[in-house]
Parts: structure tokens; C-alpha cells; sequence
RNA sequence: GUGCCUAUGGUAUAAUGGUUAUUACGUCGGUUUGUGGAACCGACAAUACGGGUUCAAUUCCCGUUGGGCACCCCA
């Protein structure tokens, strides 16, 4: 066998587990089963269609708050320069520093997955000179992200995120405004959620509370857990996480954030809040709460799913306000907010829940099933089957099955009302049988006016 | 990345250091292609992978891989 260049690298994995195979067939004296068998990488899935009917949902739910608001879908290459992440997201997260799907391209350059988009949907403003639209510039995504973190229920390395982003304002209002269609986006659902929000103000104001609260629990060192005296030398902010009993007690007592933000900060934070308030819209202040991500300034919120569910990966989606990431990937100055939801959560609650509350998640409806007997109906029902599609009536059919009874079956199991039958006789007549399903009475039915009977008879207009 | 738990047909499960690995769902089919819902019958299909202990391993031990939980972190 001659083997191209490009092949050589994967020839001894393959041998290797050829011969392994190879030895297991001949033991059970079966028939030889020669290639490797594959499967999913680590951290990755395949949807099937049965899961994915309630993606699907929550695509549609994404795409009309996107059309009543009128925010635009834009699509980022799922390939970006490496540093645009390091230099957004921030060095020192785990995000950019373990995390990241990193590695050379052909030509040398550095270029990763993204492992969110917010960043990258800043490039596209700044790189395609979207300041020149009206503001602020309104745009969503739907897509999937890469990070190399230990899957959970929950965590996937590839994992989906709708996300939505104002650019060009500063307003408080825009803040509020995201909060909404992210609170909308699962209330459509009919899943109940709590949002949570914060204040980070600006970066000054951030690092005198910073400080604070590292020489608050410097004079506490002794009371707090081995991971909190970590944190306060690596990432004081997260000792507000913090889940441990002894640290709670610490916690209570600690200095809060918005007590470090100025005038004006603390105005912008008011005023989403009473936006919030007009709208109705139920928060939590949540003071312990400080996004992972570096650009994040102002407004910071998240929303848990519903209470009694409490895993770790109860986030189900997040956001803020970021309005100097713009200046950090190289831009003019641009404000910005939004939100991503991942996906893989929402639908992971959003199923839970509706299970438990007996709901009904969404199937797929069939309507009429077409059953066929011998080659001449076939070809007749093949045509019918196609005919009614113009009408708008779901069919269902498997014209590979030549039993009539299994074809029956089959229409019980999808739950229709009606079956149509063609046979030999009605092939000749030129009428189909309409059987319901439910009494079990049938009529024949001229095949021409099959089509505005079942439209009568489904409550089709 | 750290710790703990786990792995039996496509799915959910039973069992055992020793003949042919249980059951249900599923899929395919059932008295030469004309009728579903109940019941019945048959077929398909599994001990993750690699090593060790043993006369004998699906069972015990180790490693790998996958899955789960908690931490870290995050959506």
C-alpha cells in the first residue's frame, strides 16, 4: 500500500488499534471489524434530534426579541487572533490563561477559538468602522464557543451562547433595555429566573474598593479558608465567592463595592435600577457579585434558573456593561453592554423544569400519515404526498415499509388523526381512503378533492 | 488543573470468581403487500479499552479513556 505523506503521522494509531480489534474478532470467531471506531472528543456532543427540537425553541424565542428590538445578527469568524482575547478578556483570567483552544496557524500566527464573543463582536464594530452608523449599534449572535475547561453537566468545552450587545452608548437605559430582553428571553420559555446585579464602576474606583478589601481581610487572615488567603494575594475579588461557613461570617462584615463608586458611577447604577423598577422587572442586588472577565465595568448582572436546582453551573447567563474594551483591542472609545446565555444550561433547566412542573416541551405535530400497498400506489402516494405539502399539512410517511399493518402502526405511534391508504383498487378508482384514526371510520374520497377535505376536516383555513 | 464517585445491547437495568449474561423500552419482522391502539411470538443488540492476580475475570487490583459530582473558574 503506498502511503501520501500526509498520512503518515496517523498510520501507527491506526495499526495499533487495528490489531487490538483484530485479536478481539478472531477470539469470538466473528466477522473481522478492521477500522477504528470513533467518538466524541472530550467535552463535545452530538444533538440529536430529539434534543435538538427544544433548541430549536429557544433559537426562535432569540430570533424574534432580536426582530422586536431590532437588533441585527452578526456572524464572527469562529477562528480570531489569539490576543484579542488575552488583551479583552484579560491575562490572569482562567479564561485566556488554561482555558483557551490556542495554537499556531500555518503562517505562524497566533489564533485560538473564541471563548466568547463579546470581544469579538468589538473587532468587527471597530474593524468594519461601524461608528459610522447611527448609535447605538445593535447586534446578536448565536454561536458556539470553545473553552478547554473539565466538563459537567452543564460544561461543555464547545458550548452555545446567544448573546446580544449595544455599542455606542452609554446610557443607562441601554444597560436596562439588555436586562429586559434577557429577562424576556426566558420568560418566553416559561422559565422562571432571578436576576442579579452589580455595580464594578470604573476601573479607579474598582481598585481603592480592591485594596479595601484586601486590608479588611489581611486584619482577618486567621478566620478565612486556605483558598480565600490565596485569592487575596491572586484575585482579591473572588474572596466575595467564596461558599466556605468560616468565610461567610467574614464576608458579612466586609466593605461592599458601591460604597467605593463616585457620584457619577452611583448615578448611572440608580438609574438602571429605577428602569429596572418601570419595567417591573424583580432583581437582586448581589454585592458579591464581580464578573470574571476583564472589560467589565458599571452594570454587572446574572441570571440563576430556578431555586431548588442549585447546581454549580446555575449561571445561565450573564453580562454587562464594558465600556473600555474598545480602547483595549486598539478602537476609538466606544461604550458598550450585553449579555451572553449559554445554551447548553438554558436548556438543561429549562427541560428539568418543565418535566418536573409536567409541562409540555415542544414535538414535532404530524398530521396525516400516507400509507401506500404496491408499486402502483407507491408512485400515487409519492405524488400525494408532495401535493399536500402545498397545502401546509404536516405528512408522515415511510414508503420503504410494504406491510400496510406496519405502516398503521406507525401512524398510531405518531398520533395522527387521519391515515390516508392507497391501494391497488384506489389506484384504479382514482379515490383514496380517508381513515380516522379515532373512530375508525373510513370513506373513500375522490383524489382530487383530498387535498380540500383534509384542509376542512384539520382546520386549516 | 485538584479531589471523590462511576462505566453491562441504541436507552434504562438485573446478576455472577465457573456452561448459553437478566429484563424492559427500542429497531427489524411474524401464516406469500388491505388495516393501528390490547395481548402474543421470533430476530437484532452489551460486560469501555489495556494490563495484572487466578485453573478460570464481566465480577478483584492497576492504568487509560469516557461520564458524573465538588473545588477552581465560568455561560
Amino acid at each position: 500500500m503506498v502511503v501520501k505523506k500526509n498520512a503518515v503521522k496517523s498510520k501507527p494509531a491506526i495499526k495499533k488499534i487495528v490489531s487490538s480489534k483484530a485479536k478481539n474478532t478472531v477470539v469470538k470467531g466473528k466477522v473481522e471489524k478492521t477500522a477504528k471506531t470513533y467518538s466524541v472528543l472530550r467535552g463535545m456532543r452530538d444533538i440529536l434530534p430529539k434534543e435538538e427540537r427544544h433548541w430549536s425553541k429557544l433559537y426562535h424565542v432569540a430570533e424574534n426579541l432580536a426582530e422586536y428590538f431590532q437588533f441585527g445578527r452578526i456572524e464572527t469568524p469562529i477562528l480570531e487572533e489569539a490576543s484579542l482575547f488575552v488583551r479583552s478578556v484579560g491575562k490572569g483570567t482562567d479564561v485566556v490563561d488554561k482555558e483557551m483552544y490556542i495554537f499556531e496557524d500555518r503562517d505562524g500566527t497566533k489564533v485560538c477559538l473564541r471563548p466568547e464573543n463579546t470581544a469579538a463582536v468589538m473587532r468587527a464594530y471597530i474593524s468594519n468602522g461601524l461608528w459610522n452608523q447611527a448609535q447605538p449599534v445593535k447586534l446578536w449572535y448565536l454561536g458556539q464557543m470553545f473553552r478547554h475547561d473539565r466538563p459537567q453537566a452543564g460544561r461543555y468545552r464547545q458550548f452555545w451562547q446567544v448573546g446580544f450587545e449595544t455599542l455606542g452608548s452609554a446610557d443607562p437605559a441601554v444597560d436596562a433595555e439588555l436586562i429586559m430582553i434577557a429577562h424576556n428571553f426566558y420568560s418566553d420559555l416559561g422559565l422562571p429566573v432571578t436576576a442579579r446585579l452589580n455595580s464594578l464602576g470604573v476601573p479607579a474606583e474598582r481598585e481603592r474598593y480592591r485594596n479595601e478589601l484586601v486590608n479588611y481581610y489581611r486584619g482577618k487572615r486567621s478566620y478565612i479558608c486556605g483558598d480565600c488567603k490565596a485569592r487575596l494575594t491572586r484575585n482579591p475579588l473572588r474572596l466575595l465567592d467564596c461558599k466556605n461557613k468560616e468565610c461567610l461570617e467574614v464576608k458579612e462584615t466586609a466593605p461592599q463595592i458601591i460604597d467605593y463608586l463616585g457620584a457619577e458611577s452611583k448615578n448611572h447604577f440608580m438609574k438602571v435600577l429605577e428602569y429596572l423598577d418601570v419595567l417591573e422587572i424583580p432583581y437582586q442586588l448581589d454585592h458579591t457579585l464581580v464578573r470574571g472577565l476583564d472589560y467589565y465595568t458599571h452594570t454587572v448582572f446574572e441570571f440563576y434558573g430556578p431555586e431548588g436546582e442549585e447546581g454549580a453551573q446555575s449561571a445561565l447567563g450573564a453580562g454587562g456593561r464594558y465600556d473600555l474594551l474598545a480602547e483595549q483591542i486598539g478602537g476609538k472609545a466606544t461604550p458598550g453592554c450585553g449579555f451572553s446565555l449559554g445554551l447548553d444550561r438554558v436548556v438543561l433547566a429549562w427541560r428539568e423544569y418543565m418535566s418536573k412542573n409536567n409541562q409540555e416541551l415542544p414535538k414535532q405535530k404530524m398530521e396525516i400519515y400516507v400509507a401506500q400497498l404496491g408499486e402502483e400506489a407507491r408512485r400515487v402516494a409519492l405524488r400525494l404526498v408532495n401535493d399536500l405539502r402545498g397545502s401546509g399539512i404536516k405528512v408522515g410517511f415511510n414508503f420503504s415499509k410494504g406491510s400496510l399493518k406496519i405502516q398503521m402502526e406507525l401512524a398510531d405511534h405518531a398520533q395522527v388523526p387521519y391515515v390516508l391508504i392507497v391501494g391497488q383498487k384506489e389506484v384504479q378508482d382514482k379515490t383514496v381512503i380517508i381513515r380516522d384514526m379515532e373512530s375508525g371510520i373510513q370513506e373513500v374520497v375522490d383524489q382530487k378533492k383530498v387535498e380540500a377535505l383534509l384542509k376542512r376536516k384539520l382546520g386549516h383555513s
